[in-house]
DNA sequence: ATAGTATCGGACCGATCGGTCCGTCAAGGG
DNA sequence: CCCTTGACGGACCGATCGGTCCGATACTAT
């Protein structure tokens, strides 16, 4: 081999393409595009990622991988001086009042996340929306990511003592916090806070 | 002129579009494929939309026209046997019960509307979605439509005696129910009663 | 210095896009 | 009866899509 093997390339395309995706829609971009950003030629695109497809799905992975350590470092913020890494050991183990917390946590953080500047809805849903019918890699890591957050919510809700449609009430002011359309994302977290004392 | 000038030939294509673009997205749908499902010509159908915008226009005001008729109904339907037409009429004029029992109508039509069979998300939303830059003439369609229906919750609210936060909560229940992923539209309008009452 | 290899960037492929144009045909009125 | 009129539907247009291929280039290991 004579160069590095590219250091940082499979790195500076993928950043491009998640900007691209995320801000004008998978759909609308295309791999010229992504190539433009980069700063690269067609060859290296198309020998880390052998078709959009799969660029598509590296950048929802990208996106879940940076969602899901902001999550996991709320609910452990939330559960206090907690070693727990994953959110599912976080859920069990801890008191009822911890999960009450938590759970006002993770709305908070997905407030805090549609607060972002430039953002556009979340990434997940919006795959799904631009691609209905799509059976293919990237949507099923868009769904993945919604079933797993929402398995997420119901052990927080299970081990907190509140009646069985807490856990809808919480999960409803998650999505209308992403699909959020002007309302401030503070008044899901107050209501939420409501909701778990 | 020879034949009858089209009696229901652009109601045939507005229909058969309006089933594709909402099914598989408006970016997905070629004209070839609405030309196919209309079972008309490509003559017949740029005489009537000269652009695939101003067929998408149509679709989105379609669409706006059911949404309305509806909600107007279930808004007649809570302020008792007025005769009103208006939305907007409806909410003046009327006492702070009925305006409480409206906003829980109109909660209820949104979760109504959600479980209809094939329901795909709100047609308004998943443009904006699928043309996040768009500023032609169907964007601009879906977004009087949100702001509309937005001033419409704020003006029952109003009426209403209830501290300025209702209307926010009032919102976010509507914008879970349309983006909602899974939960029970029936807990939104629950939540909406203890909400007003 | 030279051989070898990885990257670049553009030519190129077939398919499809939105949109235009026109030859053909059927129907209704003089 | 013919003749006007309008719809059909396919040919066609330029542009763009995702993806392949290859010549030119530049760098590294020997």
């Amino acid at each position: 081999m004579a160069r590095t093997e590219d250091p940082a390339g499979r790195e500076r395309i993928l950043s491009a393409a998640t900007d691209l995706f995320y801000v004008n829609g998978v759909r609308a971009v295309g791999m010229a595009e992504v190539i433009a950003a980069a700063g690269c030629g067609k060859h290296m695109l198309y020998r880390h990622f052998p078709s959009k497809a799969a660029l598509a799905a590296a950048y929802l992975r990208r996106v879940r991988a940076e969602r899901d350590k902001s999550t996991t470092r709320a609910l452990a913020a939330a559960a206090g001086a907690s070693k727990t890494t994953s959110a599912g050991d976080a859920a069990r183990g801890i008191g009822t009042t911890r999960a009450g917390e938590q759970l006002v946590a993770l709305v908070a953080e997905v407030a805090a996340w549609v607060q972002r500047r430039d953002y556009r809805g979340c990434a997940f849903r919006n795959y799904l929306t631009e691609f209905p019918a799509g059976d293919d890699e990237p949507a099923a890591v868009a769904r993945d990511y919604l079933r797993d957050t929402r398995r997420q919510v119901d052990e927080l809700v299970a081990t907190l003592g509140k009646p069985g449609v807490t856990g809808d009430r919480i999960w409803l002011l998650i999505d209308a916090l992403y699909g959020g359309t002007g309302t401030p994302p503070q008044v899901a977290v107050d209501w939420a806070k409501e909701l778990v004392t």
